[in-house]
DNA sequence: CTAGAATTCAAACGTTCGTTTGAATCCGGG
DNA sequence: CCCGGATTCAAACGAACGTTTGAATTCTAG
């Protein structure tokens, strides 16, 4: 058995879980009912509760279904590289590191079929969310990426103050987090229309750029800081 | 009259506009009720309705009572420097440009006692909030202020295309919004604990280095954007 | 075919929400 | 002193929320 017609593995659940996804991202969190999301997902009201056990519990779902792996996948795009670097290449550069790290996002932002771009929007958003388990429950699911991704900047600019490279880290972290949750929301800059079909290759080019030289920027020396252009 | 004891102008009002300022700060808008909002604030239920209407009037309510001084104080910190210019000086600088930003958020987070920090820490989550009637607020509140930044940058960089400057103001505007709306929230990068009585001065000295240096990032060529370090 | 587990379903539960109401209280000017 | 508008107050309103329940239905293995 098992050969033919798979079975779909919890159909009703997928379901759910995408239609979360949707909804999360459009209006919040609060402001998704069970009601309204069972609804868009074709179940009943209860489906919810019997296959997750709480709305809370669906939350955390929709996140660790494609934090996971696209936390996998960076992993493994920095394993490629330092191994690169084992087979006789140099250590990782920067620039190939900003990349291991927002090419995951940015390839996630194109799949506009597989939902991946509302998970990318929702997940923007959700690293200052009000409530503190949800935040706790992303850094727990970034913590190993984190880890490796802290080693790897450590390794290619082993002249950088650690506290100096945490920050630059919290700061490119914050302009991907605000570039992938507000492309379509804000357009603070008047002119600003982002919206209008935009290329992800062009937005990692531009992305990668600034981030690069955010992170390289001269260390301002201590005390006197006032000084610099 | 009007002399001695200057009347507190509606202290019931500033009360709830502290009292939301710090618990849509804290849980957020929806999971902040009325209930627990005038308990806070020491005033009856009914007291919100009574002196802003509803709800998302108070919402409003709170972001105008900051929103307005802090984009004043950036426009008024440009005039200064454009006079400094008519008055023999050069044209503003990028850096200078950046700090007159940064500096008017900066200077509110040390405010700590007047509730300022509370609201930078709720205003830079709300840029990416899920509510477009308040995210649209928000847009109205800083048009003019963008005009004005987005016009002094283009003056500094007349060599850079217009909708290259976009998007890095753009970059620009979510490092800030994050630095300051997760500095006590999330902290992703293992061994960042920058709730430790942070040094708003140092924080601006490496805010504005990772800034103007993604601002002044070299140009990609386009099409050919793989080459680089 | 049939028993038993898995899933779906309609209905209801108790709670909490934002808002409204109408009377009570405060307070400055005539 | 007293009146009239401004403010506060306790109480209640209907609506919407997340969750639970127990029966109906579907699926699957023997």
């Amino acid at each position: 058995m098992s050969l033919r017609s798979v079975k779909p593995p919890h159909e009703t659940r997928t379901r759910i879980l995408d239609a979360a996804e949707e909804l999360f991202m459009l209006h919040g969190f609060e402001a998704t009912s069970m009601r309204q999301l069972t609804a868009k997902a074709g179940a009943n009201l209860a489906a919810v509760n019997y296959h997750f056990g709480s709305k809370d519990a669906l939350i955390e779902a929709v996140f660790r279904r494609r934090l996971d792996v696209m936390n996998a996948a960076r992993i493994a795009e920095l394993d490629r590289l330092e191994k690169q670097e084992k087979d006789g290449g140099r250590v990782p550069t920067p620039q190939q590191i900003i990349g291991a790290f927002v090419g995951a996002s940015l390839r996630m932002i194109e799949d506009a079929k597989g939902g991946g771009r509302n998970f990318i929007r929702l997940l923007g958003r959700t690293y200052t969310d009000p409530q503190k388990n949800i935040r706790s429950l992303i850094g727990q699911l970034y913590a190993p990426a984190m880890e490796r991704f802290k080693a790897a900047f450590e390794r290619a600019l082993p002249q950088m103050p650690r506290d100096e490279l945490i920050w630059r880290m919290h700061f490119m972290f914050g302009t991907l987090a605000y570039t992938l949750a507000a492309t379509d929301t804000v357009q603070l800059i008047a002119g600003c229309k982002p919206e209008d079909r935009y290329d992800a290759g062009l937005l990692e080019a531009r992305l990668s750029a600034f981030l690069q030289a955010g992170l390289l920027a001269p260390l301002h020396d201590a005390g006197n800081v006032k000084k610099a252009a």
